[in-house]
This record gives C-alpha cells, sequence and structure tokens, in this order.
DNA sequence: CTCTGTAGTAACCAATAGTTACTAGATATC
DNA sequence: GATATCTAGTAACTATTGGTTACTACAGAG
C-alpha cells in the first residue's frame, strides 16, 4: 500500500512536482483569500510574467484546485477561484511556509557558514 | 511581522524556492531515515543524475540541512546525514506528502475531465 | 589485466522559465 | 478624431536551468 515515492514512476512524485512549481503554491495560497482576475494577479505576485501566469493557472485548473469563470463584461473579465481540493492543499503548505518565516536566519546563517568556510578554503 | 510572500524580494519565498526542488525535498526524506552515502543515494532515487545530486546535495549543505562526513577509506566514501534543522523542514513536508498520496486520484480524474473536455472542444 | 567500486567534475545538449511584443474591442483622455 | 488604457491572454524569442554522458584516479576482485 505505501506507495515508493522515490520510484521515478511514483505518481506522488507527479505531485510533489506539482507543488514544487515556485507560482502554484504563491497563487493557491493567494485565491484561497479571494477569488481574483488574471491582471490582479500578476498585478500582486512581483515578478510573475504574463505567460508563466497563463500557464500555471491553466495547470492549476487543469488539476482541479482552481476554477475559471469567464464574466461576460467588456472586455471580458475572467475571475479564477480556489476549490475545495485546492484549499486542502493550500492546508498542507501551510506547515511550510511557517516553517520559512520561523528558519529562515538559521538557514541564512548557514548560508553565510558555509561560503565563509568556502572562501577560506580557497585562500 | 507579517512578510509578504508575494512581494519579489521576500526571503521567506527563496526558501519555497528551495523546497520546491524536486530532488531535494525526495533526498531530505530519505536522509531522515538514515545517512547514506553519495553513490547509494543515488541508486535509491530513480532518475537522478551524478551531476543533479552532488548540486543538490551541495545546496542542502549549505543551507545547513544536512551534513557531509568524508570517511579515509580507499576509495573515500562521503555520507550524507540530516541534520536537526533538516529534520523539522522534513516535518513540515509530511503533510505534502500525505495529501499528495490521499488526493492523487481526484487529481488525476480532474485531469481527466480537463482533458476531455478540450478534445470535444476541438471537435 | 580487465571490471568493479568510490565521489565527484566538465563539457555538452535539451527542456523549461522568463521577456517582450502583439491581438481586439470598448472606454477614457487630450 | 487620434491616442492611451483596460481586459486576458498568445506567439516568438532568449536566458537559464535541468539532465546526459564521459571522464578522473586509485584499489581490490576475478
Amino acid at each position: 500500500m505505501k506507495p515508493n515515492v522515490y520510484a521515478a514512476d511514483c505518481p506522488t512524485r507527479q505531485i510533489l512536482d506539482r507543488v514544487g512549481d515556485k507560482w502554484a503554491v504563491l497563487i493557491l495560497l493567494l485565491l484561497r483569500e479571494d477569488p481574483m482576475r488574471f491582471n490582479q494577479l500578476r498585478r500582486t505576485i512581483e515578478g510573475i510574467s504574463q505567460k508563466m501566469l497563463s500557464q500555471v493557472l491553466k495547470s492549476l485548473e487543469r488539476d482541479g484546485l482552481i476554477t475559471r469563470r469567464a464574466i461576460a463584461t467588456v472586455p471580458v473579465t475572467v475571475e479564477y477561484s480556489i476549490t475545495q481540493l485546492g484549499v486542502t492543499l493550500a492546508a498542507a503548505v501551510d506547515p511550510l511556509r511557517d516553517w520559512a518565516e520561523e528558519n529562515l536566519k538559521d538557514v541564512l546563517a548557514a548560508q553565510r557558514r558555509y561560503d565563509a568556510q568556502l572562501k577560506e578554503e580557497a585562500a
């Protein structure tokens, strides 16, 4: 019954890859707060390009994590909302975000130590 | 006090990126079980190349999540172990892996629905 | 004397991430 | 009346990363 996450063909690994997506997680956490339109998302998430946003929204929709609703205004506006499934995933991501916030200092300190060590050895 | 994860310069986002690394998470979960040598890891994680393994191990060490210990045998063996910090991160990843295992079916079903819909519209 | 094992590195190639310009139609601005 | 702005993307291109493969050097097994 226990899937082997280390096997190349393990489908669970596909999901971990999806979550590994830099932008997907940010979008999911945002949409959990409120439904949002395309350009609204683009403005909120600094650094994301139109192409990546479009791409990631599509794959999130494909996975059933968000839904897309076109509203017949002029010009057409499109609203993205999180699904029930998406909410459960976002909840699973929360501990990770919390860990990042709590342990950021330690990680940065470790990086400084490592880099200083390398410099020393080079000298 | 609340960092804005959506800001481009938010350091927390760096950490999320790191976790987003496809291989890093797998290595972390493996090393939590037992310390392992380089080639042992390579054989266990299907599909990883020498270069990626080497690269990811280095960055995990830099972040203070694992430690590297060279043992003076012939040929030299190198043992990688998880750190205390790494253990806490692995724990934060657990809910994610659990989510993936639980909801894999739903996601795959959603993908099939989406793809079928597209096909229909194309016809 | 060739084959295996050790832990990587270097050079190269493929795939993905990211950038930028563009669509079309309506509304606001000058 | 011409220009700029808004909507949600797409298409073509480039930069960056991911991945493959060959190679190092030395010891032990067969």
